[in-house]
DNA sequence: ACACTCAAAATTGTATACAAAATAGCATGC
DNA sequence: GCATGCTATTTTGTATACAATTTTGAGTGT
């Protein structure tokens, strides 16, 4: 059946369906139809059609009519063009959660700060526990944008970071050189919590370009690596 | 039958929907039920669902399991916000559109321009000449996202614009005393035409939250003139 | 061997039937 | 007369049946 069981099927395939796509168990470019998924998850095509259509609204598939649906493919344009989203809306979120942060949203992100510290500090990291580590630091963006009080841009904020998160699970986890801006992510909650919004801005703006220049670096060694397979081969 | 007939019945649905929930004839709040529309339209609940199913990603209906569907209904919270997340979104939009725009991207807004123009010049408007030339304005910020290039800004920024539009519709229309800031568009895209990103960026700011204060009169007017009625009565 | 045509299979789009849940109204009891 | 509980109606959630369209493949003709 369902992995999760909300209310209504609807959404539990829509759950299911949008974390086997984030995660890249459905990889990017391929096919699915709904009786495919239908068939998987054991309900009728009708949850699935609506489950689609939302993920079609996020950007996450792609559909064109009587053509079925394919996993949306990112490619190094949208990410460019989130991350340049993600500059203006994650700094304006952070400027305003250093105005507005109580003491308890203080020690949420605090102690997911912690977190990740200790999924990091693990010996032998299985690739559950590296997955783990890079969603709580994505999910410190999302409770960063919650914390800022404007409902609107944590929606936003959490559309965009969905799909960042599904470009890197599925095109760069095989690095191992992957690493987390922990110090950045530090330094970010250190600024929200003493109050500084325009240093929490800032910093935060400079951590959005330090990560997509990162994984922009990170892609071009994939396509070194890969440009050398090719003529050894 | 639909308003416009697209490809599927679902887009169309949707299309006549979202229009009529834009534009009021659908007031904010009212209760809308999945059976009137099919009726109404001529058509299955089927494509109506999923129709729904887009607007509440919209944010234009709010629906709860087996409890139907509400219009939206904005505060001024909302609108708040929305002008907060446009002004970053549209400064920014606007400072690549100048940097990037074609003769022909150019040509275009001013004969959006010129259009507003001409229906400002009416000598006894219509409501329906003063939706357009509403309209229009609107549109201009729309196109000039969509000269920016960025394919997800564009997108994002017509979500918002759309709730705007929405809001100022169904809130404010009635008020004789609602202009468009004909001079700053004009201005604005002087700028872009110019090729002076920094300046139309800064003007592009400073419109939205120009419109911003200028929608805020209005509403304090409008609360003004209702608790006035609600003395006198 | 290649290309073209036609038909069959697969897949989505739409409609309808049925089930479950919530709301509203009515009746009954106090 | 009011409150409470039950039933009936309304409305969404899900499943399935049917229609329309696209794609694929086989078969035939050149």
């Amino acid at each position: 059946m369902a992995k999760e069981t909300k209310n209504t099927l609807r959404d539990s395939v829509y759950s299911s369906l949008k974390a086997m796509i984030v995660t890249g168990q459905i990889p990017p470019g391929s096919r699915v139809t709904e009786n495919d998924i239908a068939v998987k998850l054991n309900v009728s095509r009708t949850p699935v059609r609506e489950a689609f259509n939302r993920l079609e609204r996020d950007g996450l598939v792609t559909g064109r009519p009587r053509q079925g649906y394919v996993v949306t493919e990112f490619d190094i344009n949208m990410f460019r063009e989130a991350f340049e989203i993600r500059e203006l809306l994650d700094g304006h979120a952070t400027e305003l959660a250093a105005a507005t942060a109580t003491e308890q949203d203080k020690a949420r992100l605090r102690a997911m700060l912690a977190e990740c510290e200790r999924l990091a500090a693990i010996p032998d990291r299985t690739t559950r526990e590296k997955f783990q580590e890079l969603e709580v630091g994505i999910d410190l963006h999302r409770v960063i944008a919650e914390i800022s009080g404007n409902v609107m841009l944590h929606g936003m904020l959490c559309g965009i970071l969905d799909k960042c998160q599904h470009y890197v699970w599925t095109e760069l986890l095989w690095l191992d050189e992957w690493k987390i801006a922990r110090d950045e992510h530090a330094e970010i909650v250190d600024a929200i919590c003493a109050g500084d919004a325009s240093r929490a801005g800032t910093l935060a703006r400079a951590h959005v370009r330090g990560s997509r220049d990162n994984v922009l670096r990170l892609l071009q060694a994939k396509s070194d690596y890969q440009n050398f397979l090719a003529k050894a081969s």
